[in-house]
DNA sequence: CACTCTTACGGCACCCGTAAGAATC
DNA sequence: GATTCTTACGGGTGCCGTAAGAGTG
């Protein structure tokens, strides 16, 4: 029995499937295959019920898993007890909207990378259903999207409230300020998705206020959005910081709404059933980095 | 890090020196100190300080012990969650004096082949006070023997009482049934050698009665001084059993004596830190099997 | 036919034991 | 010099990844 076969009995027990577990150990699938079949004839007893589709858990499985996680704990706890620069080593892979990307997510590395130079951190941007997902399945290691997670399995705790404001180039507005129903039957809306939080919030506020939007144009990326808006093809929404920084370059302007927008809340997701100390740690280094209305440094 | 590792980590530090804990694991003790080696380098953090002599454990090594304990014995947890048949498996090494080794022995032995077919027994016949080390160092997985252990790190455990007659050939003693000074001074007194349970009682026995042995033969072979006193070279203790046994055959006498000879509490003694399944299971095969008045089956 | 897991197999790396070396008492 | 631990080294095996196979839905 070694540590290798009972930490690939852990992940594929609760990741979705052994794929994704190997992938999360950084091992081949068939690597991962046969080192819980070996810890199985090792105790002479099966884990995994393989006649069906994909495999399932036995009662042995069942019972083994919790001390399989204890055991697990207990190796890290070692690590970081005798690691004396806190410890956190390895691989971290984790989720970020789109609007995370683009404003947090440079200083997060940086902080990172300074603070834990023996972690590898491996972002991937995507919508916050679709990072929720990979989260539940095993694929990330946390995520930080717009609003809580429904999922039982994953824990969410808030970092930051995001700020959004009308914004339109100049040349598409001229002198109108503000945002009224006919100018947004008239001007086409730039928006994320329907699956993104932003355009979620936005969605909602206009059903509370009984509005409807003219010609829609979505586009999956945040940093073309804000050039399109700036380019005069439609109006859309800046977060706060964002705006103000165009706007002092006079490339958008700010419309003012009534009501405002309501705030849009974002959390840090991960799995409730990983106690890794390497989590704790990145949430310390999340909290302590998070800010979404600074600007990209692109602009 | 592997349990391996971790596994030659914790016998290291708790048995008496790297070699004997070489053997408990059944490796050679490069291979122990290589494996203690790769764990530290692993947690680059040095586990036993070797400057002097012998290894003694750094601060570090002993705030990772108890974590190493806790680990192993997780491990033993589970491998006897999934094995139906008790999982008892392995090597276990034990100590028994002398009486223990010519009456509960064989059927210990026996016992536990019927009950746990998987475990190796390997039993070691010596006097208490050296099975005691040897149990200590780590040597041993357990002894029995009699008397309590004075060590804090062994705990003992009362198993049987044994009680001795004084016995002699009659030819030797002719009519005489009685213990008398006068008799211990003109006759032999044969006995094991005085760290033995059976002797340590005897003396007191004798200081206590303000008695004095003439002549003294020590051997270190309980059947052999069986044998010197059924041809009479001299007088000597036998557990009651045997000494019934043999009175029927007429090779020995009982000589009664005032007061009584006082019994001799067996205890079954193991490290307070050695909390397997496989000494739980143990002590209850010595508890369901122990009698020290059955006779040798050698006469 | 897509998906998931297992089996076969070649190659490499790791780990073991023997034997010699270094250091302490 | 005896004891304790480390280092050097040859040999075997255990483990990995690639690729093909088997079974399910």
């Amino acid at each position: 029995m070694t540590l290798k076969q009972l930490e690939a009995f852990y992940w594929a027990a609760s990741a979705a499937s052994f794929g994704v577990a190997a992938e999360r150990l950084h091992v081949s699938q068939s690597t991962l295959s046969k080192r819980i079949a070996e810890l199985e004839a090792q105790l002479r007893k099966d884990l995994f019920d393989r006649s069906g589709h994909r495999a399932m858990l036995t009662e042995a499985g069942e019972q083994l898993l919790p001390l399989a996680r204890r055991m697990l704990g207990l190796a890290d706890e070692m690590r970081t007890l005798v690691a004396e620069g806190g410890g956190v080593r390895g691989h971290c892979r984790f989720g970020v909207g789109e609007l995370a990307a683009l404003t947090w997510l440079p200083d997060f590395v940086a902080f990172v990378r300074a603070t834990y130079p023996d972690l590898v951190l491996e972002p991937q941007v995507d919508l916050g259903a679709a990072l929720e997902q990979r989260l539940e399945s095993g694929e990330l290691d946390f995520a930080v999207v717009a609003g809580y997670s429904s999922r039982s399995a994953i824990a969410s705790e808030a970092i930051a409230e995001v700020r959004f404001s009308w914004a339109a180039s100049p040349a598409l507005v001229g002198a109108q300020r503000v945002i009224t129903a006919k100018l947004l039957q008239d001007t086409a809306l730039i928006t994320m998705p329907a699956a993104a939080g932003p355009t979620r919030m936005l969605e909602h506020w206009l059903a509370v206020n009984n509005l409807e939007a003219g010609r829609r144009l979505t586009c999956n990326n945040l940093a073309a959005i804000a050039g399109l808006i700036a380019a005069g093809v439609g109006i859309g929404l800046f977060p706060n910081g964002w705006l103000k920084q165009m706007a002092e370059r006079g490339s958008v302007v700010e419309l003012r709404s009534r009501p405002a927008l309501p705030a849009l809340e974002y959390t840090i997701q991960w799995r409730r059933d990983d106690s890794r100390p390497l989590l704790q740690k990145i949430r310390e280094a999340v909290r302590e980095t998070v800010d979404f209305s600074k600007p990209s440094p692109l602009w």
